[in-house]
DNA sequence: AATGAATGAGACTTCATTCAT
DNA sequence: GATGAATGAAGTCTCATTCAT
């Protein structure tokens, strides 16, 4: 029991510095002695958790997949309408990537858009069970009459995502300010009323 | 003069083949060897040309910089209402992207995670330019009264540029069908009429 | 303990294989690959203990300077007049080289021409230390009477120095014998005599 | 005719060039098209002439001795008694060094103990036509009975060939002055005097 | 004869991975 | 399980040499 703790403490402290690292200086740029100094274990040891480099990569990702499914479980009852829903769901997405800086350009800049990783584990996109969550929301909100019957969803879906996405990719890459709650009011403001004159 | 020509060809034809190569196994898995085969010379010829690997990853993309510039140039005149020029920009952008699959690859998949690329332009340049200019457009088309007054410029633009790249991103990883003129008409829909019921 | 011990041995077993390749084939001939062999590491190991193929150059003459220092010092105090002691310092001096005749190579005649070493060691230093122990010893033949009151110190200590290196670099370019004691001797007949009938 | 003579030139520059950059920076680290650029002719021209590089600095030692022997044979005559010749020889050995530091180093540092070069050319030690004449010439001082008759002809030409390429390099590498009528004298007064009390 | 762009063998070096301790 | 020195395959790049012009 108590091996099996620091076992995963190692496996963890691994995880959690190849994600910091595979954000800040890309996966190719991460020297795996390196990766093994700043997780605070030998460069054998990475072996006795992990098949390879490769394998490291996948684990982070699946460690954040785990991360965000749980988020996203957290927030889904608390509201009622479809409409709340979906703006909860939006602060609570950027908020996950706000709080944790280096889990973002992890999966924004260096995961998301890895063709070998893609190659590898097409469903595995991060993005992916956002997007139908997300979709399935809006849909409900149609649903409930809160949008309008002929409304293209995916269409819906893919700005909301692409705005989301472009957004943060901006403030990652010019290290600008986010604020959540703003950003998610500034977008209602256009696709509620529109942009005509 | 006749020298002269030999050597662009030369030049272009490794460019050519590190945008292809680059978009379909990433800088990193791109061997150099494989690179110069590709372009039909020599290993060596590769460094009369360019300083080392990363060089032609840099001047790969300055091409492309140059060849959107000329496009938007040529688009810049076509239409005479703001709202015109917006949606051939819009259907102009898109097509440079679906007429050169590979070049799309390279600029939006494998450039964005390039950390040497990242540290050279740090302005995320390619987009950069597009960005300001499809934000004049819509200043233009606010100006002109087709936009209301108090439009969100920023945010527009923003949403546009995300809800293309989000589209695009997701025709290359799922390699679906993409036609600009459709994906822009649906887009208009939602911010000309907004989502409400 | 252990560790260290086999740590020293490959760091050592590198020089050692240095000093005897560069010496028979200069450094520039020298493959790396081809040293790590005679080492008995592999490519790699060479790498762990140096920084690369000019790093092997300047620890393999750093650890030779070391070697002559001790030399020196274990032949000081041998005799009491100052001119035994400069007899001893000759055939001494010879002698270390003798001894190892990969190592006279290496100094005599790859060292010298070596441009990364001259630019490293401007003042020729392996020599250096040597000469100025030699003049030292000669003052002191001087001081104590024993040379005459008006010899021109530092002629003598070059014609000294450049009788040994060049009786060395005959021995070692035109494979002859070499006998440090007769050699010393046939240099006193001169300086004491005099060339006149 | 006109022809030939600028053959000739293109020849002689490159010679030129090569003892100069071979002096500078080692014959190993000079490249090939530096070597054509400092001679003023194109890299392919290299091999008009010469049939590698090896051969150029085959070339250039050959040129370089041509010249000593011219030198040498001019000063042959210019005295009567043996002494008077040693001492104009080794004033002229000086001298000729002193007027062309490239060549001084070329021959002193970088060509005489190229191990390469001397496996290849053993006859054409650069030193042996030298001491070979100054051996003769003491010879001919202890026939004439100016040197003593007991006096080790080879000791005495070795001393006086040590002391004065020992002088020399560390005029080289120290870059210090060098007065070769001021040197003699200083060997002189030893050789004939004596250092005893 | 002169050119210099093109060549490609081969050099040095890196770094993910192993395995004896 | 943990270590980290050792490994060696494989990478990028250099540069003497060639040959079409």
């Amino acid at each position: 029991m108590y091996k099996r703790l620091r076992l995963k403490d190692k496996r963890q402290s691994i995880i959690d510095a190849a994600i910091v690292l595979f954000s800040e200086k890309g996966f190719h740029n991460t020297r795996t002695p390196e990766l093994a100094k700043k997780a605070g274990v030998s460069e054998g040891t990475l072996y006795n958790y992990f098949i390879n480099k490769d394998d490291i990569l996948i684990k982070s990702f699946e460690y954040y997949s785990e991360q965000v499914l749980n988020k996203l479980k957290s927030i889904e009852d608390d509201c009622d309408s479809a409409r709340g829903k979906i703006e909860n769901f939006v602060i609570a997405h950027i908020n996950t990537y706000v709080e944790n800086k280096s889990m973002a350009r992890f999966v924004l800049l260096e995961l998301r858009q890895s063709p070998e990783f893609i190659k590898k584990y097409p469903e595995y996109r991060p993005v992916k069970v956002f997007m139908d969550h997300l979709t399935s929301l809006i849909q409900e909100a149609v649903d409930q009459g809160e949008y309008r019957k002929d409304l293209d969803v995916e269409t819906f879906t893919t700005m909301l995502m692409g705005y989301m996405d472009y957004s943060m990719t901006k403030w990652l890459l010019l290290d600008t300010e986010l604020d959540p709650v703003e950003l998610g009011m500034k977008f209602k403001d256009i696709v509620h009323n529109g942009i005509l004159a």
